[in-house]
DNA sequence: AAGGAGAAGCGACTTTTGTCATAGACAGAC
DNA sequence: GTCTGTCTATGACAAAAGTCGCTTCTCCTT
Protein backbone atom coordinates (compact mmCIF):
# COMPACT_ATOMS: atom_id res chain seq x y z
CA UNK A 1 0.00 0.00 0.00
CA UNK A 2 1.51 3.14 -0.90
CA UNK A 3 1.44 6.27 1.46
CA UNK A 4 0.34 9.06 1.16
CA UNK A 5 -0.31 12.28 2.43
CA UNK A 6 -3.62 11.52 3.23
CA UNK A 7 -3.12 8.00 5.27
CA UNK A 8 -0.12 10.07 6.97
CA UNK A 9 -2.90 13.09 8.23
CA UNK A 10 -4.81 10.29 9.76
CA UNK A 11 -1.77 10.20 12.70
CA UNK A 12 -1.50 12.35 15.55
CA UNK A 13 1.32 14.00 15.29
CA UNK A 14 1.47 14.80 11.65
CA UNK A 15 -2.24 15.73 11.77
CA UNK A 16 -1.18 19.67 11.74
CA UNK A 17 0.85 19.38 9.11
CA UNK A 18 0.82 21.40 5.87
CA UNK A 19 0.61 20.04 2.29
CA UNK A 20 3.75 20.39 1.49
CA UNK A 21 5.22 19.06 4.71
CA UNK A 22 3.49 16.14 4.56
CA UNK A 23 4.56 15.27 0.92
CA UNK A 24 8.40 16.07 2.32
CA UNK A 25 7.82 13.30 5.01
CA UNK A 26 6.18 11.06 3.04
CA UNK A 27 9.35 10.03 1.04
CA UNK A 28 10.96 8.75 4.23
CA UNK A 29 8.50 6.69 5.86
CA UNK A 30 8.43 3.00 5.09
CA UNK A 31 5.80 0.41 5.69
CA UNK A 32 6.57 -2.74 7.47
CA UNK A 33 4.64 -6.07 8.30
CA UNK A 34 5.28 -8.30 11.64
CA UNK A 35 3.98 -11.36 12.24
CA UNK A 36 3.02 -12.09 16.35
CA UNK A 37 5.80 -12.61 18.80
CA UNK A 38 7.84 -10.97 15.94
CA UNK A 39 10.88 -8.79 17.77
CA UNK A 40 10.52 -5.06 16.69
CA UNK A 41 13.25 -3.82 18.15
CA UNK A 42 15.21 -4.65 21.50
CA UNK A 43 16.05 -2.82 24.29
CA UNK A 44 20.15 -1.73 24.77
CA UNK A 45 20.64 -1.45 21.13
CA UNK A 46 21.29 1.97 19.35
CA UNK A 47 18.04 4.03 17.91
CA UNK A 48 17.55 3.57 14.51
CA UNK A 49 13.76 4.53 13.98
CA UNK A 50 10.68 5.89 15.04
CA UNK A 51 7.39 3.50 14.84
CA UNK A 52 3.87 4.32 14.35
CA UNK A 53 1.42 1.22 14.68
CA UNK A 54 -0.97 1.45 12.11
CA UNK A 55 -2.63 -2.05 12.51
CA UNK A 56 -2.30 -4.56 15.20
CA UNK A 57 -0.65 -4.47 18.91
CA UNK A 58 2.35 -4.13 19.94
CA UNK A 59 3.82 -4.35 23.36
CA UNK A 60 6.85 -2.79 24.86
CA UNK A 61 8.12 -4.48 27.72
CA UNK A 62 11.26 -4.85 29.81
CA UNK A 63 12.90 -8.43 30.47
CA UNK A 64 15.36 -9.65 33.93
CA UNK A 65 17.69 -12.14 33.62
CA UNK A 66 16.02 -14.67 35.01
CA UNK A 67 13.52 -14.50 32.33
CA UNK A 68 10.56 -12.56 33.84
CA UNK A 69 9.40 -9.85 31.86
CA UNK A 70 7.38 -6.71 32.49
CA UNK A 71 5.15 -5.16 29.93
CA UNK A 72 5.35 -1.25 29.86
CA UNK A 73 2.49 -1.03 27.56
CA UNK A 74 0.32 -2.40 24.90
CA UNK A 75 0.00 -0.46 21.55
CA UNK A 76 -2.61 -0.24 19.27
CA UNK A 77 -3.41 1.93 15.88
CA UNK A 78 -2.40 5.35 16.11
CA UNK A 79 0.31 4.86 18.69
CA UNK A 80 3.79 5.65 18.85
CA UNK A 81 7.09 3.87 20.43
CA UNK A 82 10.64 4.43 20.33
CA UNK A 83 9.81 8.24 20.88
CA UNK A 84 12.46 8.77 23.80
CA UNK A 85 15.53 7.37 22.64
CA UNK A 86 14.37 9.24 19.08
CA UNK A 87 14.35 12.58 20.91
CA UNK A 88 17.23 11.71 23.35
CA UNK A 89 19.60 9.72 21.48
CA UNK A 90 20.32 7.04 23.75
CA UNK A 91 19.89 3.69 23.94
CA UNK A 92 16.39 1.89 22.87
CA UNK A 93 14.05 2.10 26.26
CA UNK A 94 12.57 -1.47 26.12
CA UNK A 95 11.98 -4.23 23.49
CA UNK A 96 8.84 -3.96 21.22
CA UNK A 97 7.42 -6.83 20.02
CA UNK A 98 4.74 -8.02 17.76
CA UNK A 99 1.06 -9.16 19.94
CA UNK A 100 -0.95 -9.55 16.70
CA UNK A 101 0.04 -9.21 12.93
CA UNK A 102 1.30 -5.93 13.26
CA UNK A 103 2.00 -2.75 10.33
CA UNK A 104 4.21 -0.06 11.54
CA UNK A 105 5.06 2.94 9.24
CA UNK A 106 9.11 3.57 10.24
CA UNK A 107 10.76 7.26 10.50
CA UNK A 108 14.70 7.22 10.49
CA UNK A 109 15.82 8.53 13.77
CA UNK A 110 17.75 11.65 12.16
CA UNK A 111 14.56 12.37 9.98
CA UNK A 112 11.82 12.56 12.68
CA UNK A 113 14.56 14.82 14.97
CA UNK A 114 14.69 17.06 12.02
CA UNK A 115 10.81 17.30 11.54
CA UNK A 116 10.50 18.41 15.28
CA UNK A 117 12.54 20.90 14.62
CA UNK A 118 11.31 22.64 11.92
CA UNK A 119 7.55 21.73 12.86
CA UNK A 120 6.75 23.38 16.37
CA UNK A 121 3.07 21.57 16.15
CA UNK A 122 4.80 18.16 15.65
CA UNK A 123 7.13 19.06 18.94
CA UNK A 124 3.84 19.84 20.63
CA UNK A 125 2.48 16.49 20.15
CA UNK A 126 5.15 14.93 20.92
CA UNK A 127 4.91 16.50 23.93
CA UNK A 128 1.11 15.72 25.35
CA UNK A 129 2.13 12.11 24.45
CA UNK A 130 5.34 12.42 26.69
CA UNK A 131 3.21 13.94 29.22
CA UNK A 132 0.70 10.98 28.98
CA UNK A 133 3.62 8.63 29.41
CA UNK A 134 4.93 9.83 32.22
CA UNK A 135 1.65 10.15 33.79
CA UNK A 136 0.85 6.50 33.11
CA UNK A 137 4.78 5.43 34.14
CA UNK A 138 4.14 7.78 37.76
CA UNK A 139 1.02 5.49 38.40
CA UNK A 140 3.23 2.41 37.63
CA UNK A 141 5.60 3.07 40.21
CA UNK A 142 3.05 3.66 42.95
CA UNK A 143 1.09 0.59 41.77
CA UNK A 144 4.08 -1.50 42.19
CA UNK A 145 5.71 0.19 45.15
CA UNK A 146 3.14 0.65 47.48
CA UNK A 147 0.34 -1.72 46.54
CA UNK A 148 -0.22 -5.26 46.93
CA UNK A 149 -0.64 -7.38 44.30
CA UNK A 150 -4.22 -8.22 45.10
CA UNK A 151 -4.96 -4.70 44.88
CA UNK A 152 -2.88 -4.13 41.54
CA UNK A 153 -5.12 -7.13 40.21
CA UNK A 154 -8.25 -5.77 41.43
CA UNK A 155 -7.32 -2.42 39.51
CA UNK A 156 -6.53 -4.15 36.54
CA UNK A 157 -9.61 -6.05 36.72
CA UNK A 158 -11.70 -2.70 37.06
CA UNK A 159 -9.88 -1.05 33.93
CA UNK A 160 -10.09 -3.60 31.44
CA UNK A 161 -13.09 -5.83 31.97
CA UNK A 162 -16.29 -3.15 31.48
CA UNK A 163 -18.40 -6.05 32.69
CA UNK A 164 -16.94 -9.37 31.59
CA UNK A 165 -13.35 -9.93 31.15
CA UNK A 166 -11.94 -11.74 28.19
CA UNK A 167 -13.90 -13.22 25.07
CA UNK A 168 -16.44 -10.68 23.98
CA UNK A 169 -18.42 -8.20 26.63
CA UNK A 170 -21.37 -8.33 27.46
CA UNK A 171 -22.27 -5.38 26.95
CA UNK A 172 -20.87 -6.34 23.64
CA UNK A 173 -17.47 -4.36 24.30
CA UNK A 174 -15.24 -7.28 22.35
CA UNK A 175 -12.76 -6.59 25.53
CA UNK A 176 -9.31 -8.46 24.56
CA UNK A 177 -9.36 -11.98 26.42
CA UNK A 178 -6.30 -11.99 28.87
CA UNK A 179 -4.05 -14.95 29.74
CA UNK A 180 -2.89 -15.27 33.17
CA UNK A 181 0.40 -15.33 31.90
CA UNK A 182 -0.22 -11.62 30.33
CA UNK A 183 -1.66 -9.86 33.56
CA UNK A 184 1.11 -11.30 35.46
CA UNK A 185 3.39 -9.66 33.17
CA UNK A 186 1.38 -6.82 33.34
CA UNK A 187 1.11 -5.75 36.82
CA UNK A 188 4.41 -7.18 38.00
CA UNK A 189 3.99 -10.92 39.35
CA UNK A 190 4.13 -14.02 38.10
CA UNK A 191 1.27 -16.71 36.10
CA UNK A 192 0.89 -18.92 39.47
CA UNK A 193 -0.16 -15.80 41.94
CA UNK A 194 -2.66 -14.30 39.66
CA UNK A 195 -4.46 -17.41 39.54
CA UNK A 196 -4.00 -17.73 42.94
CA UNK A 197 -5.61 -14.31 43.62
CA UNK A 198 -8.34 -14.85 40.74
CA UNK A 199 -9.15 -18.19 43.13
CA UNK A 200 -9.60 -15.67 45.76
CA UNK A 201 -11.79 -13.22 44.11
CA UNK A 202 -13.87 -16.28 42.95
CA UNK A 203 -14.77 -17.67 46.21
CA UNK A 204 -15.28 -14.49 47.66
CA UNK A 205 -17.76 -13.60 45.05
CA UNK A 206 -16.31 -10.32 43.38
CA UNK A 207 -16.29 -12.21 40.19
CA UNK A 208 -17.30 -15.12 38.62
CA UNK A 209 -15.25 -17.85 35.67
CA UNK A 210 -16.99 -19.25 33.01
CA UNK A 211 -14.82 -21.36 30.15
CA UNK A 212 -11.93 -19.34 30.58
CA UNK A 213 -13.58 -15.96 30.55
CA UNK A 214 -13.81 -13.78 33.54
CA UNK A 215 -16.71 -11.25 34.74
CA UNK A 216 -17.08 -9.00 37.63
CA UNK A 217 -19.58 -9.75 39.65
CA UNK A 218 -19.11 -7.44 42.28
CA UNK A 219 -17.65 -4.14 40.97
CA UNK A 220 -18.24 -2.46 44.29
CA UNK A 221 -16.11 -4.76 46.20
CA UNK A 222 -13.67 -4.96 43.56
CA UNK A 223 -13.13 -1.30 43.90
CA UNK A 224 -12.87 -2.00 47.65
CA UNK A 225 -9.99 -4.36 47.20
CA UNK A 226 -8.53 -1.68 44.47
CA UNK A 227 -8.42 0.89 47.37
CA UNK A 228 -10.25 3.29 45.26
CA UNK A 229 -10.04 6.66 47.06
CA UNK A 230 -10.37 5.68 50.88
CA UNK B 1 16.38 39.42 45.05
CA UNK B 2 15.14 41.16 42.14
CA UNK B 3 14.51 38.49 39.19
CA UNK B 4 16.04 39.19 36.13
CA UNK B 5 16.72 38.13 32.51
CA UNK B 6 20.19 37.36 33.63
CA UNK B 7 19.31 35.08 36.34
CA UNK B 8 17.03 33.25 34.14
CA UNK B 9 19.39 32.58 31.72
CA UNK B 10 21.30 30.75 33.85
CA UNK B 11 18.23 27.82 33.73
CA UNK B 12 17.67 25.05 31.60
CA UNK B 13 15.00 25.80 29.20
CA UNK B 14 15.09 29.63 29.16
CA UNK B 15 19.15 29.51 28.47
CA UNK B 16 18.39 29.66 24.27
CA UNK B 17 15.76 32.57 24.87
CA UNK B 18 16.53 36.11 23.17
CA UNK B 19 16.78 38.91 25.02
CA UNK B 20 12.94 40.45 24.71
CA UNK B 21 11.73 36.98 25.36
CA UNK B 22 13.35 36.93 28.74
CA UNK B 23 12.14 40.29 29.67
CA UNK B 24 9.16 39.63 28.68
CA UNK B 25 9.05 36.40 30.66
CA UNK B 26 10.69 37.79 34.00
CA UNK B 27 7.83 39.86 34.59
CA UNK B 28 5.59 36.71 35.28
CA UNK B 29 7.64 35.12 36.95
CA UNK B 30 8.03 35.35 41.42
CA UNK B 31 10.45 33.39 43.60
CA UNK B 32 9.27 31.38 46.73
CA UNK B 33 10.76 30.08 49.42
CA UNK B 34 9.87 27.29 51.23
CA UNK B 35 11.26 25.37 55.07
CA UNK B 36 12.59 21.91 55.08
CA UNK B 37 8.97 19.52 55.05
CA UNK B 38 6.53 22.04 54.06
CA UNK B 39 4.84 21.32 51.14
CA UNK B 40 4.89 22.77 47.94
CA UNK B 41 2.15 20.84 45.72
CA UNK B 42 -0.05 18.30 46.81
CA UNK B 43 -0.94 15.35 44.30
CA UNK B 44 -4.28 15.65 42.59
CA UNK B 45 -4.91 19.34 43.17
CA UNK B 46 -5.55 21.05 39.78
CA UNK B 47 -2.48 22.49 38.59
CA UNK B 48 -1.16 26.26 39.42
CA UNK B 49 2.19 27.05 38.51
CA UNK B 50 5.13 25.32 36.92
CA UNK B 51 8.19 25.32 39.64
CA UNK B 52 11.97 26.07 39.08
CA UNK B 53 14.23 24.79 41.96
CA UNK B 54 16.97 27.47 42.57
CA UNK B 55 18.52 26.77 45.83
CA UNK B 56 18.08 23.97 48.09
CA UNK B 57 16.76 20.08 47.69
CA UNK B 58 12.62 19.22 46.95
CA UNK B 59 11.26 16.00 46.61
CA UNK B 60 8.14 14.50 44.53
CA UNK B 61 6.66 11.64 46.18
CA UNK B 62 3.44 9.31 46.05
CA UNK B 63 1.62 8.14 49.10
CA UNK B 64 -0.77 5.38 50.13
CA UNK B 65 -3.68 5.57 52.19
CA UNK B 66 -1.57 3.79 54.87
CA UNK B 67 0.69 6.33 55.18
CA UNK B 68 3.57 4.29 53.17
CA UNK B 69 5.55 6.87 50.71
CA UNK B 70 7.91 6.56 47.31
CA UNK B 71 9.78 8.80 46.62
CA UNK B 72 10.10 9.75 42.57
CA UNK B 73 12.74 11.73 42.34
CA UNK B 74 14.91 14.05 44.36
CA UNK B 75 15.33 17.75 42.44
CA UNK B 76 17.78 20.45 43.06
CA UNK B 77 19.11 23.86 41.39
CA UNK B 78 18.22 24.04 37.73
CA UNK B 79 15.92 21.43 37.87
CA UNK B 80 12.10 21.52 37.03
CA UNK B 81 8.81 20.24 38.27
CA UNK B 82 5.41 20.04 37.36
CA UNK B 83 5.83 20.02 33.83
CA UNK B 84 3.58 17.09 33.06
CA UNK B 85 0.86 18.64 34.87
CA UNK B 86 0.91 22.23 33.38
CA UNK B 87 0.98 20.71 29.48
CA UNK B 88 -1.85 18.45 30.19
CA UNK B 89 -3.79 20.63 32.37
CA UNK B 90 -4.13 17.48 34.05
CA UNK B 91 -3.97 17.30 38.12
CA UNK B 92 -0.75 17.43 40.22
CA UNK B 93 1.29 14.42 39.51
CA UNK B 94 2.89 14.18 42.55
CA UNK B 95 3.15 15.72 46.34
CA UNK B 96 6.38 18.21 46.05
CA UNK B 97 8.25 19.04 49.21
CA UNK B 98 11.00 20.91 50.49
CA UNK B 99 14.17 18.78 51.82
CA UNK B 100 16.10 21.17 52.78
CA UNK B 101 15.49 25.15 52.86
CA UNK B 102 14.75 25.50 48.98
CA UNK B 103 13.82 28.66 46.80
CA UNK B 104 11.39 28.08 43.71
CA UNK B 105 10.64 30.41 40.99
CA UNK B 106 7.06 29.78 39.85
CA UNK B 107 5.78 30.66 36.66
CA UNK B 108 1.80 30.48 36.34
CA UNK B 109 0.64 27.42 34.20
CA UNK B 110 -1.21 29.15 31.49
CA UNK B 111 1.83 31.58 31.27
CA UNK B 112 4.19 28.92 30.99
CA UNK B 113 2.13 27.14 28.43
CA UNK B 114 1.84 30.33 25.93
CA UNK B 115 6.21 30.44 26.53
CA UNK B 116 5.99 26.87 25.39
CA UNK B 117 3.72 27.65 22.36
CA UNK B 118 5.36 30.71 21.48
CA UNK B 119 9.31 29.77 22.04
CA UNK B 120 9.91 25.77 20.13
CA UNK B 121 13.32 26.39 21.50
CA UNK B 122 11.86 25.89 25.17
CA UNK B 123 9.26 23.35 24.19
CA UNK B 124 12.32 21.46 22.55
CA UNK B 125 13.80 21.85 25.75
CA UNK B 126 10.93 20.35 27.19
CA UNK B 127 10.94 17.45 25.11
CA UNK B 128 14.54 16.76 26.37
CA UNK B 129 13.53 16.86 30.43
CA UNK B 130 10.33 14.65 29.44
CA UNK B 131 12.43 12.16 27.90
CA UNK B 132 14.92 11.92 30.61
CA UNK B 133 11.60 11.59 33.09
CA UNK B 134 10.22 8.78 30.67
CA UNK B 135 13.72 6.94 30.74
CA UNK B 136 13.60 7.45 34.18
CA UNK B 137 10.49 5.90 35.41
CA UNK B 138 10.91 2.98 33.04
CA UNK B 139 13.88 1.87 35.10
CA UNK B 140 11.71 2.28 38.27
CA UNK B 141 9.03 0.46 36.66
CA UNK B 142 11.72 -1.96 35.67
CA UNK B 143 13.63 -2.29 39.55
CA UNK B 144 10.03 -2.85 41.38
CA UNK B 145 8.74 -5.22 39.30
CA UNK B 146 11.72 -7.51 38.47
CA UNK B 147 14.25 -6.95 41.84
CA UNK B 148 13.97 -7.85 45.21
CA UNK B 149 15.01 -5.31 47.76
CA UNK B 150 18.48 -7.02 48.13
CA UNK B 151 19.08 -5.68 44.32
CA UNK B 152 17.21 -2.36 44.77
CA UNK B 153 19.17 -1.69 47.74
CA UNK B 154 22.71 -2.92 46.33
CA UNK B 155 21.89 -0.77 43.00
CA UNK B 156 20.93 2.61 45.33
CA UNK B 157 24.27 2.20 46.94
CA UNK B 158 26.08 1.77 44.07
CA UNK B 159 24.42 5.21 42.50
CA UNK B 160 24.53 7.10 45.76
CA UNK B 161 28.07 6.58 47.25
CA UNK B 162 30.69 6.96 45.31
CA UNK B 163 33.34 5.77 47.62
CA UNK B 164 31.13 6.43 51.05
CA UNK B 165 27.60 6.67 51.26
CA UNK B 166 26.66 9.77 53.95
CA UNK B 167 28.68 12.86 55.31
CA UNK B 168 31.92 13.67 53.44
CA UNK B 169 32.76 10.21 51.42
CA UNK B 170 36.52 9.78 50.87
CA UNK B 171 37.21 11.02 47.61
CA UNK B 172 35.93 14.67 48.93
CA UNK B 173 32.61 14.45 47.39
CA UNK B 174 30.30 15.83 50.37
CA UNK B 175 27.57 12.92 49.26
CA UNK B 176 24.14 13.31 51.31
CA UNK B 177 23.68 11.23 54.31
CA UNK B 178 20.84 9.27 53.73
CA UNK B 179 18.54 7.76 56.93
CA UNK B 180 17.71 4.54 56.19
CA UNK B 181 14.18 5.57 56.38
CA UNK B 182 14.80 8.18 52.95
CA UNK B 183 16.47 4.63 51.23
CA UNK B 184 13.41 2.99 51.65
CA UNK B 185 11.00 4.98 50.24
CA UNK B 186 13.41 5.89 47.55
CA UNK B 187 13.76 1.84 46.63
CA UNK B 188 10.04 0.99 47.15
CA UNK B 189 10.21 -1.14 50.99
CA UNK B 190 10.29 -0.25 54.52
CA UNK B 191 12.90 1.44 56.71
CA UNK B 192 13.24 -2.31 59.08
CA UNK B 193 13.99 -4.17 55.54
CA UNK B 194 16.55 -1.35 54.62
CA UNK B 195 18.23 -1.77 58.37
CA UNK B 196 18.07 -5.79 57.52
CA UNK B 197 19.58 -6.09 54.65
CA UNK B 198 21.94 -3.77 55.61
CA UNK B 199 23.34 -5.54 58.32
CA UNK B 200 23.36 -8.47 56.05
CA UNK B 201 25.38 -6.36 53.48
CA UNK B 202 27.88 -5.62 56.52
CA UNK B 203 28.33 -9.01 57.63
CA UNK B 204 28.83 -10.50 54.37
CA UNK B 205 31.63 -7.55 54.14
CA UNK B 206 30.08 -5.66 51.24
CA UNK B 207 30.19 -2.96 53.07
CA UNK B 208 31.33 -1.18 56.67
CA UNK B 209 29.55 0.76 58.99
CA UNK B 210 31.04 3.30 61.31
CA UNK B 211 29.57 6.28 62.72
CA UNK B 212 25.89 5.95 60.70
CA UNK B 213 27.90 6.43 57.75
CA UNK B 214 27.83 3.37 55.27
CA UNK B 215 31.32 2.71 53.24
CA UNK B 216 31.43 0.60 50.37
CA UNK B 217 33.98 -2.15 50.92
CA UNK B 218 33.63 -4.47 47.77
CA UNK B 219 32.24 -2.76 45.03
CA UNK B 220 32.62 -5.79 42.24
CA UNK B 221 30.68 -7.72 45.33
CA UNK B 222 27.60 -5.03 45.17
CA UNK B 223 27.68 -4.73 41.60
CA UNK B 224 27.45 -8.82 41.67
CA UNK B 225 24.26 -8.10 43.90
CA UNK B 226 22.82 -5.40 41.89
CA UNK B 227 23.33 -7.57 38.68
CA UNK B 228 24.81 -5.77 36.51
CA UNK B 229 24.33 -7.05 33.40
CA UNK B 230 24.86 -10.86 33.18
C1' DA C 1 -11.62 -38.96 16.94
C1' DA C 2 -6.89 -38.62 18.62
C1' DG C 3 -3.04 -35.96 19.68
C1' DG C 4 -0.81 -31.90 21.22
C1' DA C 5 0.16 -27.25 22.64
C1' DG C 6 -0.99 -23.70 25.38
C1' DA C 7 -3.50 -22.29 29.31
C1' DA C 8 -5.30 -22.90 33.77
C1' DG C 9 -5.98 -25.39 38.38
C1' DC C 10 -4.23 -26.58 42.67
C1' DG C 11 -1.64 -27.89 46.63
C1' DA C 12 2.84 -28.02 49.23
C1' DC C 13 6.61 -25.58 50.26
C1' DT C 14 10.32 -21.70 50.50
C1' DT C 15 11.70 -17.20 50.48
C1' DT C 16 10.99 -12.55 50.80
C1' DT C 17 8.83 -8.84 52.57
C1' DG C 18 6.37 -6.42 55.91
C1' DT C 19 4.89 -5.66 60.89
C1' DC C 20 5.51 -5.11 65.72
C1' DA C 21 7.57 -4.28 69.96
C1' DT C 22 11.31 -2.94 72.48
C1' DA C 23 15.84 -1.17 73.40
C1' DG C 24 20.06 1.41 72.40
C1' DA C 25 22.68 5.50 70.34
C1' DC C 26 23.28 9.98 69.27
C1' DA C 27 22.76 14.89 68.61
C1' DG C 28 20.97 19.16 69.64
C1' DA C 29 18.12 22.14 72.90
C1' DC C 30 17.88 24.12 77.09
C1' DG D 1 24.52 17.71 82.28
C1' DT D 2 19.73 15.88 81.16
C1' DC D 3 16.00 15.59 78.10
C1' DT D 4 13.85 14.76 73.94
C1' DG D 5 13.26 13.50 69.47
C1' DT D 6 15.12 11.15 65.58
C1' DC D 7 17.54 7.40 63.92
C1' DT D 8 19.08 2.71 64.40
C1' DA D 9 19.42 -2.40 66.13
C1' DT D 10 17.35 -6.62 66.58
C1' DG D 11 14.46 -10.52 67.15
C1' DA D 12 9.97 -12.72 66.77
C1' DC D 13 6.27 -13.14 63.99
C1' DA D 14 2.77 -12.79 60.09
C1' DA D 15 1.62 -12.25 55.59
C1' DA D 16 2.58 -11.89 50.86
C1' DA D 17 4.90 -13.43 46.96
C1' DG D 18 7.29 -16.70 44.41
C1' DT D 19 8.51 -21.71 43.12
C1' DC D 20 7.56 -26.56 41.91
C1' DG D 21 5.32 -30.44 40.33
C1' DC D 22 1.72 -32.35 38.41
C1' DT D 23 -3.05 -32.50 36.72
C1' DT D 24 -6.80 -30.92 33.98
C1' DC D 25 -8.98 -28.34 30.58
C1' DT D 26 -9.73 -26.47 25.80
C1' DC D 27 -9.19 -25.55 21.54
C1' DC D 28 -6.92 -26.46 17.28
C1' DT D 29 -4.82 -29.52 14.05
C1' DT D 30 -4.53 -33.59 11.61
Amino acid sequence: MAITAQTLRQLPFFDRLGEEALQEITRHIHERTFSPGQTIVLEGEPCQAAYFVTGGVVRTCRLSLEGREQVLAYLGPGQFFNLVPVLDGGPTLATVDAVTEATLYTIPCDRFRWIVREHPEVALAALERLAAEVRRLSDMVEDLALHTVRTRLARFLLTHASTGLGGAAEDGQPSRRWTQEEIATSIGTVRDVVGRVLRAFASEGLIRRERGRLVVVDWAGLEREAMIDG
